[in-house]
DNA sequence: GGCCTGACTATGCCGCGAGCAAGTCACTTA
DNA sequence: TAAGTGACTTGCTCGCGGCATAGTCAGGCC
């Protein structure tokens, strides 16, 4: 099987279902594309408002309305500054929750590297400063990478739990 | 800065654009919540079509208009197989192109884990199957992982490519 | 006092993702 | 031959993401 292993009572995917699936709220949450590019464009070094909406090449609105979701949902601080001579303004600053995004943002790009971009190949490639060596997103335990065949899904919670929370959601119906 | 280094000319940030982003294409071939959640089933081992629709708890159009898009994408393979007294059915295969994806719909579910389940936790968890050890999503070089400070961005055109494409993007407009 | 600029807000529109409900179609089984 | 089933399709509505255009608002500059 092409799949990753399902520990213990989770083998049998009918016996259980993850109403609390952090995939899909994550996808509730960033799941948008203006989100993921702004969030590209704040990895870039971006933080105001003006640039953006011009270098992620959206509207105004929409880049009002995503930052400021954004930063309700504390993956950015809007934090005011004042250039001489200027007023004070605010700028949107990554958080450590924005942050940890990075992999997320990254594995997209590395992803469509290799499937979107036909002949061209890669528009940016990205190095360890430190190190000079290309980098990479990777699965992976303490050792090495694991590959989809030898991943292990354990779960934390247990098998009552999840019938319970299946009988709730068919109640739901 | 709490920002990627950006190589030679892509330090001014208003000399260009990325045009061909291929985080915006990711996002604009998977970036649904059924894409991903449909993934995060065939990772589990889900093939075939009523499974997909059940355990991701989307309706039967949905999930017959992402298979149909995905397949068509290349993420899987409409492969035909026959069990025993019953007619030929068709089961949805992963291909390299959607197993690829995996980095991604795993460091959806790791940030998610962190930031949006509060006191319960990650519903489930992960391990190497083959060490026992914990596995995460890293953006890393051979050596070690690479925080977002110390990541140059270098770029894969020259900087006339790069006025080419920007005056190109305003004249769009 | 009037102009400019950066940062938004307001309004109107379109298209798509998603849900619900019902229908279709090719078989298999009784 | 009729009923059942798995795999869809069709038709409808809703809501939201996104674009465009226009307006607002605070403050510095001349």
């Amino acid at each position: 099987m092409d799949a990753a292993r399902l520990d213990g009572f989770l083998a049998d995917r009918d016996a259980w279902q993850t109403t609390q699936c952090s995939i899909a709220k994550a996808m509730d949450t960033v799941g948008t594309r203006s989100a993921m590019l702004i969030l590209r464009e704040a990895y870039y070094g971006t933080r105001r408002f003006d640039d953006f909406t011009r270098r992620v090449g959206i509207t105004e609105a929409v880049a009002a309305a995503r930052l400021r979701e954004l930063t309700a949902e504390g993956l950015f601080e809007r934090r005011p500054y004042k250039e001489p001579g200027q007023r004070t303004r605010y700028e949107y600053v990554l958080t450590e929750k924005g942050r940890d995004l990075l992999p997320v943002v990254l594995a997209l790009k590395q992803w469509g590297d290799k499937y979107l971009q036909g002949e061209r190949g890669a528009p940016l490639g990205l190095t360890d400063d430190t190190t000079g060596d290309p980098v990479r997103v990777e699965v992976r335990s303490a050792a090495r990478e694991v590959p989809l065949e030898e991943l292990r899904v354990t779960p934390n919670f247990t098998e009552e739990q999840a019938r319970r929370a299946m009988r709730n959601a068919s109640a739901n119906r």
